[in-house]
RNA sequence: GGAGAGAUGACCGAGUGGCCGAAGGUGCACGCUUGGAAAGCGUGUGUACCCCGAAAGGGUACCGAGGGUUCGAAUCCCUCUCUCUCCGCCA
């Protein structure tokens, strides 16, 4: 959540911004929960001094009268805190759950908008093959080669899972090596990651474990959640502590299961392992200063560039729209590879996502560090490094051959142990 | 899964109803001392929230978490979580 101290100071800016991200929240009416807030605060504490008082009092050498007059009146004041108290729970109960709806702030240079087109482009890199066959979707081309099933997850699981065989499984692998080893020498701590966690370590990161448009499962009978990426476990990795900033920057790359109800999703952009129910991914999490996370940002983004621009994969970076931001996100830049197989004559499509989450999670997470004598938030980011499945898509469209077979870009041949994919 | 032990400040560790935000020690910071260092001596050393304010200040809460008993709880009771040891089971 954003500083709720800011609410007043800053209060016309954090409207705007919830307009522009198409938001629906009464800003008003937490102002006027925070100022009941307040005075209940007031109240309690009040009382509370009294009973302190009181019991001061009592420790004196009293007669027995006076005693159990003074125990009388303690009674009351019991009473009175008591009342006051459940009044105050009943306002922060409220009070904490609209105010974590407040989006964090966006880049002033973000671009305002709501839809996918407002999304403004930066940069390409590569250039759209231009093929002398048709080519054909990443679906006809594994079916072909008998890379993946989705029939058979079908009777195991339902839609939107899948097998990998054959050569995709060693894909999945290498891919994850390859990601991990540029990563490891960028200074990078490696970690395997649990694929649960608790739903209030969800909810911090900025994920709602519940409710009808929640992307996550949760597990019944317990206060888990399947996770939908390692941004939450490495997030909250650090949680409750107060960090040394002599340790950050902090890097982490961590590997996990990404599970994902995708509850709605549907249509011809969602076909096959495009939008899946489970899939491996290698994700990025950094803690850094305040001052330094813009900066970080730039270079997770220039990282994820150099991952596909060895994959050879043609791509388009996307500064992120205020409507598309996501609430924990100040900024947010998405890599969209070239996917030949992709509607009618090939479309971009979504395979990283680098965001700069600044303090957002971090207060909710209570992850600090202590300068001198100022205690401050750290700034958080996470950026997708591999997510196989779509990196998967993009690679089997972009590097098929007119017989069908599938070209292995050099750099992922060591990973791989073979150089192309035919039968 | 069964049995037992435990959880106190940055760390170690005392504390069984009011004198405890918490002894003592270590560490850390500053100062004295020294040619310099060590030792020694002195002083200081948490977090969150609320009020007020220019600053200073005042208040409340926090001894794993949540509930309860009491005029008053680190201390008594209940529930839970976690850690350790032993047993069982297991990839």
């Amino acid at each position: 959540m954003i500083d709720l101290r800011e609410l007043n100071t800053r209060f016309d800016e954090i409207a705007e911004n919830i307009r522009s991200r198409n938001m629906d929240l009464d800003l008003d009416e937490v102002l006027r929960l925070q100022q009941e807030r307040s005075s209940l605060i007031q109240e309690t504490e009040q009382l509370r001094q009294q009973r302190n008082d009181h019991a001061k009092q009592m420790k004196q050498k009293l007669s027995a009268d006076e005693r159990q007059h003074l125990i009388e009146a303690g009674k009351g004041i019991k009473g009175r805190i008591a009342s006051a108290e459940e009044e105050l729970k009943k306002v922060e109960t409220r009070y904490f759950s609209l105010a974590g709806r407040i989006p964090n702030y966006a880049h002033p240079d973000a671009p305002i908008g709501n839809e996918e087109k407002d999304n403004l482009e930066l940069r390409r890199w590569g250039t759209p093959r231009v093929f002398d066959f048709t080519p054909k979707d990443h679906m006809e081309l594994a079916l072909e080669l008998d890379l993946i099933d989705f029939d058979a997850a079908v009777k195991v699981t339902g839609t939107k899972f899948y097998y990998f065989k054959r050569e995709a499984v060693l894909m999945d692998l290498a891919l994850q090596r390859y990601a991990l080893d540029i990563l490891a020498a960028k200074g990078f701590i490696l970690m395997m990651t649990p694929d649960m966690a608790k739903e209030s370590v969800a909810a911090g990161i900025g994920f709602q474990p519940r409710g009808s448009e929640s992307n996550i499962y949760t597990v019944e009978d317990s206060d888990l959640c399947l996770v939908g990426t390692a941004e939450i476990t490495l997030g909250a990795y650090h949680a409750q502590e107060m960090m040394d900033p002599e340790v950050l920057p902090r890097k982490y790359a961590g590997i996990s299961h990404c599970f994902r109800k995708e509850a709605g999703a549907a249509g011809q952009y969602s076909k096959g392992l495009y939008r899946v129910h489970q899939f491996s991914k290698v994700e990025m999490l950094v803690l850094t200063l305040p001052e330094h996370s813009e900066s970080m940002h730039q270079e997770l983004v220039g990282i994820e560039e150099e991952i596909f621009q060895g994959l050879e994969i043609p791509y388009r970076v996307v500064d992120t729209c205020t409507g598309d931001l996501g609430a924990p996100a100040y900024r947010k830049y998405d890599i969209e590879a070239w996917m030949p197989g992709r509607g009618d004559l090939g479309d971009w499509g979504e395979i990283t996502s680098a965001s700069n989450c600044t303090d957002y999670q971090a207060r909710n997470l209570k992850i600090r560090y202590k300068r001198n004598q100022d205690i401050e938030h750290v700034h958080i980011l996470n950026g997708t490094a591999v997510a196989v499945s779509r990196a998967l898509i993009s690679i089997l469209e972009n590097h098929q051959r007119s017989d069908g077979s599938i070209r292995i870009p050099d750099a992922l041949v060591p990973y791989t142990g073979f150089s192309e994919i035919r039968r």
